[in-house]
DNA sequence: AAAGTTTTCGGAAACGTTTTCGGAAACGTT
DNA sequence: AACGTTTCCGAAAACGTTTCCGAAAACTTT
């Protein structure tokens, strides 16, 4: 009663009197039905309002046509614009996309993945959380086939497929930019250090100091994090020891514009006190005031080649050589980096 | 050898020298199984590495222990704060949430359903695509005894469970509040019209226009729609026309943040030339400048109330009488919409 | 019209579980 | 020692499909 019964093959096959390997052949276009018996078929099942159940299918064909994302959190827009590029292109080819976040715990992430390889999805896109991770799992699913494609946090330890930006590149383009606008005393809030993702951002700020000979320590890099709370409170001790920089490249937006809060509650203003370069552009960085200097990622361009690179490994079932993709960016200038003379 | 072999219960079954029923019984924890072959059972198929193949349990239980969760969107952080709070309560009883978008279109938003209907959801929580919708489908499924549960986008013929924010109150609130800073020529910048949210935040903007006795007109309430691009198009609109308000009450934050814009690049002061207050308060509105006013809805205790109505609808395992929850927020008041006198 | 081919179909096994049913084993009672 | 209970377990059916195998039916060819 409460369940209503689903029309099965079985129903169909009876009511028009054929084998059930009938009715099955017709719904997969196979090669051995007259073509009238199986728009008979069609007709008639549709009318009944028969589906095929894809749990049934699914058990026997070991193929779901469902693929699995696990991304570390959704409410900053960077994932969610991702997964609308992945849907984008899967959809198209018929799979479904299953999305969980792991609330950058890894303990989650990893019963997460759990759940959707037992749901038996044809493979997984996954950003890693921030927690401290061990990767024998993914080795583990790696080593047995399994199709995987990273993005965005990657380990470099882990063999897989991947698509990543230039973090290096595009980090020394802003520390470039920074300077080249004059400024000299320069800090870099940084993202959590074991990431490589921020590694590379590091490594991109230390290089442009270099280039340009621009003398900085240890002090000038602050492990900062990913949310709009931990800029702020960075920035307010900052303030409070009286240790300002001139301008600071921020691992991300949302660094960059807690720094923001912080500065304007303590009155200083935006470039001419401290100028400030975001990263991984979001939406925020156009509707802050002053609008936020930011490189911008192609996110959703990052998740069509996501989607394809596991799309490729899926097809050529067995064990498709790992690849890696690297998309380019832009840097978007705009007034909070704009050069301290120039103001008026 | 691409996808390796899964442990099944067999292989179990086989290693222990004990029935496949045995080994089940030992997983469902069932009362027949003595309880010291049941832990030898458990230890032994842990080592083996054996996880049920939910598909199969699926298959013969008719319960999925999944729930789908379709919403209109997710790159505005408002649905996915509502999800975060759904998994909350979901994932601790047990429960796996699939999450899909239909991008606001009514088409995919009824495949996205089919779909996790075929995949055996135990139940949905559904937010309507902005675009106009035939009720049938739903009403189908409600008779069969499908369990779903409704939020922010619904429909007052759908006689489902919902839980809801009262807009029709807290927009008299909002504008209310800008009446009360002093302001007259008032805008409401509404959502789609055919959505009942639109329709109750219109009526609690025109209670308010009417109990103080401000005369405005059907010009001044214009369909707007819910992002910032749409916000800034109106806006430019108005100034193109030169038929500015004193204030708007703008249906969302998105659009709040549209007309700002428009508003900067033409030079106008907020709120000295126009004040603003938005609503369903998103990220935006603190880090907007100036601050936007806007009311707060509950986002994460909206997707906590969602899921444990539909948990009961579930458990009632018949059919449990539909039931509406209203939730409260808060008014923020910031400076985009302060009194136009006490401005410095 | 007989023989050989091709097309079309039905039967049955398989996918990995849960669950019903019945029976063996263990125990307690007389 | 016979009987009745209770506890524990195995065999087999079921869930709704796909697919392999073989055979009937429909064509060709001679």
């Amino acid at each position: 009663m409460s369940v209503m019964k689903h029309v099965t093959i079985k129903d169909v096959a009876r009511q028009l009197n054929v084998s059930i390997s009938t009715v099955s052949r017709a719904f997969n276009d196979k090669y051995d039905i007259r073509k009238d018996t199986r728009e008979r078929i069609l007709k008639v099942a549709h009318e009944m309002g028969y589906r095929p159940n894809p749990i049934a299918r699914k058990l026997i064909q070991q193929k779901t046509f469902n693929i699995g994302v696990v991304v570390p959190e959704f409410v900053n827009s960077y994932f969610p614009e991702v997964i609308i590029g992945i849907q984008e292109v899967l959809i198209e080819k018929g799979y479904q996309v299953l999305v969980m976040q792991s609330n950058e715990c890894y303990t989650t992430e990893l019963k997460n993945i759990q759940t959707l390889e037992d749901n038996m999805v044809d493979g997984m896109i996954i950003s890693l959380s921030s927690e401290k991770h061990n990767n024998d799992y993914y080795l583990q699913m790696l080593e047995k086939g399994y199709p995987i494609v990273f993005f965005n946090r990657v380990d470099e330890k882990i063999p897989a497929s991947r698509v990543t930006f230039d973090d290096y590149k595009w980090a020394y383009f802003a520390t470039e930019h920074l300077i080249k606008q004059g400024y000299q005393r320069i800090f870099h809030f940084s993202g959590y250090q074991h990431l490589s993702l921020s590694q590379n951002r590091i490594k991109g700020f230390r290089k442009a100091m270099d280039k340009f000979s621009i003398p900085y320590t240890k002090e000038h890099i602050i492990e900062t994090g990913f949310f709009i709370e931990e800029g702020r409170q960075v920035m307010e001790r900052l303030i409070a020891e009286n240790n300002l920089p001139d301008a600071i490249f921020a691992n991300n937006d949302p660094t960059a514009i807690g720094a923001m809060k912080a500065m304007k509650q303590a009155g200083l203003r935006i470039p001419e006190d401290v100028a400030l370069v975001g990263f991984s552009e979001s939406k925020l960085a156009e509707v802050v005031e002053p609008p936020l200097t930011s490189v911008s990622q192609p996110t959703f361009e990052i998740g069509k080649t996501a989607a394809n690179l596991l799309l490729k490994q899926i097809n050529a079932d067995g064990f498709a050589a790992a690849e890696t993709v690297v998309l380019n960016g832009t840097l978007n200038i705009r007034a909070s980096s704009l050069a301290p003379v120039t103001q008026d």
